[in-house]
Order: C-alpha cells, then sequence, then structure tokens
DNA sequence: CCCCACAAGTGGCCTTACCATGTATCCTAG
DNA sequence: CTAGGATACATGGTAAGGCCACTTGTGGGG
C-alpha cells in the first residue's frame, strides 16, 4: 500500500472564493483604496454567478469594513480605507461570547492598562498631557457630585492614556475591556455612601499616575496603574485570584 | 424657531436589524453557546422577511465568527464559542491595508506574553508543564531540520503557556496576535542560512524560558518572555520603535 | 441486536422580478 | 450661452419560488 497524502476534499463554498479573491486583491493593493468594484449585476456575470451569492460575498466583505455599497448610476461598492471599527467589535464580540470570569478581565484590564500608562509616560506630547489634566481636574470637582460625571471624567482621562500610549491595540482592546469591566461593577459603584469615598480615592490615584506620566516615569506609571485596578476590584475577587494578581502587578 | 433636537432618519437595512437582534441576544448570554438557531425557512418567517435577507444577515454573523451552519435534519445554525480567529483576521486585514504598524503588534505581543508568562509561572499545574517540557524538547530536536515542524512545536509552546496563565482573553488574544505576526514573518524564518541561527537562539530562549516558569519565578519569566519577542523582531523595526519597546520591556 | 436503506429537513445556489433611490444626461427657460 | 430642473437609467434592497446535494434520524430488515 502506497501511502500518499491526500488533501482534504471539503467543498469550497462559492460566496468564498469571492469573497478570498476580493479580499486578496484589495489587501495586497491591487485594488487601490477609494477606487469601486463593478455593480453587482457585472460582479455576477465576472465570477459566472448568481445575484444573491454575490451579495452575500458583498455583505461579508462589507462586514469586514472593507467595502461599502453605493447606490446610483456609476455606483458600485467602493473599497473604504481600513478602520479600527472592526477591530473594536471583534474584541467586543471575543469578550462577549466567552464566558469571562471578572477575574479574567481585571487581570487583562491591568495588563492593557499597566503597559499604555509605561509607554504614555514615554511617548506622550503636550496635548495629550494637557487633556489629561483637564480629565483629572473634572474628576475631582465631580468626585462628590453626579456619579455619571465622574465616570465620564474617569474614561476620558484613560482614553487619552490608551491614546498617548501610540498604540491602536492597546487602546480599541482597553476600550472594549474597559466597556466589558464597566457593565459588571455598574451596581457596586451606585451604592450610597461608600461611592463617595471610592470616587475620592480613584482620583487621587488617577493624580498619582498622571503625575508620573508627566514626569515621564514610566515604571512608576506602569505600577500605579496596575495597583489601582487591583486595589479597585480586589473586593469583588476571591484569595486565590488576588494572589494571581500579585504575579502581573509586580508588586 | 424652536431648536429641536431631531434623530437621523436613515433607513434602516432589514438584514441588519436581523443581525443585530441576533447579535445582541448571544453577546448578552441569551443564546447559550452550543445552542442552535432555527433553520433559514424559520427564521424567515419568525423576522417576516424573505430567506436571501436571513441569509445575508447570517453570512455577517458567520463571518463575525458568531455562528456556523449545520446542515441536515434537526439543523440550523449553531452558535460558536469564541475563537481568535476573527480577531486575528482584523489584525491581519489592518496591517495589510497599512493602518497597524507592524510596531504596534509586536508591542502588543510583548504585553501579552509577558504577562501570560508571569502568570503561567504562578498559576501552572504538573501536565501543563510537562506539556511545555515536550513541546520545548520538541522545538531543540527540529532545530535544524523541517521548518514546519519548528514552528509547531514553538506554537504550541506559547499556546501552552497561554493556557496556564488561566486567562482566557490572554489566550484567545495572544493566538490571534501571534497568527497574524506569524504571517508576517513566515518569509524572513525560511530565508536561507540565518534561519538555523533563528531557530537555535529562540529555542535556547524559550527553553530559559521554561526554566523560569518551572522554578515558579514570576519576574524572570516575564522578563525573557518580553526580552525574547523585542529581540525577534527588533530588526523589523526603526530606531524610535526599538526605543518605545524599551519602555515596556522593563530594560 | 445491529445495520442499512429510505425519507425528511437543511443549507447552497439559482432565476426572475419589483421597488426606491441616487446619478447623469439632456432639454428647456432665462 | 448658461443655469436649472425634469427625465431616464443604473444601482442596491428585497421578495418569491424552486432545485440540488448532503446530513441526519428513523424504522425495517438482516
Amino acid at each position: 500500500m502506497t501511502t500518499h497524502s491526500f488533501t482534504q476534499a471539503v467543498p469550497v463554498l462559492t460566496y468564498q472564493r469571492i469573497v478570498e479573491q476580493v479580499e486578496t486583491a484589495i489587501l495586497s493593493g491591487e485594488i487601490p483604496v477609494g477606487s469601486q468594484l463593478s455593480s453587482e449585476r457585472d460582479l455576477m456575470v465576472q465570477f459566472g454567478v448568481s445575484r444573491p451569492t454575490v451579495r452575500e460575498a458583498l455583505r461579508v466583505l462589507q462586514s469586514m469594513g472593507l467595502i461599502e455599497p453605493k447606490p446610483g448610476t456609476r455606483g458600485g461598492p467602493v473599497v473604504l480605507a481600513p478602520s479600527s471599527e472592526t477591530l473594536g467589535r471583534s474584541f467586543r464580540a471575543m469578550i462577549g461570547t466567552a464566558s469571562l470570569g471578572l477575574a479574567e478581565l481585571v487581570q487583562f484590564r491591568i495588563v492593557l492598562d499597566g503597559s499604555a500608562s509605561e509607554l504614555a509616560a514615554v511617548l506622550h506630547d503636550d496635548a495629550q498631557l494637557a487633556a489629561m489634566r483637564s480629565a483629572v481636574t473634572r474628576m475631582r470637582e465631580a468626585a462628590e457630585g453626579d456619579a455619571s460625571d465622574f465616570a465620564d471624567a474617569d474614561l476620558a482621562f484613560h482614553e487619552t492614556v490608551w491614546e498617548a500610549s501610540g498604540n491602536q491595540v492597546l487602546r480599541l482592546s482597553g476600550q472594549a475591556v474597559a466597556g466589558a469591566l464597566r457593565e459588571l461593577v455598574r451596581r457596586d459603584l451606585e451604592r450610597g455612601a461608600a461611592g463617595n469615598a471610592v470616587k475620592l480615592d480613584s482620583a487621587r490615584i488617577d493624580s498619582g499616575l498622571f503625575e508620573a506620566i508627566e514626569r515621564r516615569d514610566s515604571a512608576a506609571a506602569g505600577r500605579i496603574a496596575r495597583g489601582a485596578i487591583a486595589d479597585r476590584f480586589s473586593s469583588m475577587l476571591t484569595e486565590r485570584e488576588r494572589l494571581a494578581l500579585a504575579a502581573i502587578t509586580g508588586a
């Protein structure tokens, strides 16, 4: 018996082949951004398939953020400039569908925020520094006032830190995980008296983080950012989970 | 003139509304992973639309990695467990269209691998340790042999580290970014004589990482993992990008 | 008891068709 | 000659109906 390695004989879906052809053509630059493909009716003769099949392929490409429909004469799908939107959606989908424990999200957030703060300390510019300063000020002002104002300022501060890190991936994944966490702890923040103390604490810590970034102290910025999140959520974790956190907070 | 804030009057595409409904139902956990939706023919009466419209919506959900078609009696779209595949595709798409720099991806990988290694050092169990040991051994054996064997062992090693970190988000994100990077450096690894040296280096480094994890030295594991990736890709980065890397490698 | 053939249901794909809308052209009024 | 608008055409969005290959479940025969 000759052992010959055969290749899989799975049927290749026709709409998928259209997606692949167009996708590689776009990613390789063969089809430049801003140009437009033939209309659905033209594509259906070019590929030799029916219109619904062409449309399914175009929908997939559209959901990948590669094209956008454009009606009218001289219309046709236009090739889009790549956007970070789909990447963020992928993160959200992954976090949303993965049945995640709070500890995993907290760990991930610590990792992201810590690194982003380290990078921001080295790479920030004046405008970003000003934005951070204003956000910290707003946090302090809102610490005893409306919870949503405070949350907005808090979010704006971290948003700027992510931006100052100069890394889109950090920013997008940070947004995704922060959003998921916010959902989980909403009740925790709103329950009465303890709220103000927590907010004052957060304001003080973020203030310290800001100063570390301002003096470009990368190590301190990372340490503060990591510790802040660990403290913020430690009361909601088990002993074992707190122990694991120690490994990445560097404390 | 009364300034009343009107809401956008853009027509909402029907297939898009189906996508949104199903998406939120899945992401909120209302439809559990592993279960299956009604068949296309049932969905088309539930939503009161035609089958092509249902199919377009299902294609989009499929391209997001949320569902998978399943033919046959008692069939219907099944809700998938989260995968790193779509996230990796988003990375590759953004790299391909040059809206994401290699440096950002490398930074992200350093952050993820470093933290995963720190966690793995603290949290690993015996089975995972054995798997890592075997992978490292296979790497050494394949260092002078087939490139794909080596890559497989290398991948298996890091896979186990991610798993040992006990954090699904880290694992999925790590897989995604590693997959995207692997695509980019494939040529780099295969080009002739330098290949073996690179592979021997990698094997030696991973071996050191393994030992650090084995003796539960979290700090060392993180340092080695970060340095390994920084070294591996430093030749593909600019001077300024290498400088930013220093902020997160802790070197 | 096991195995296999058959029936039913599913996704994949096609054909045809209609509608609302966006674009371009041309024709008219100034 | 120009500016404006009405008209015709092409585009995407959606619907209805139908065929095929394949997967699955089940019941009948060994």
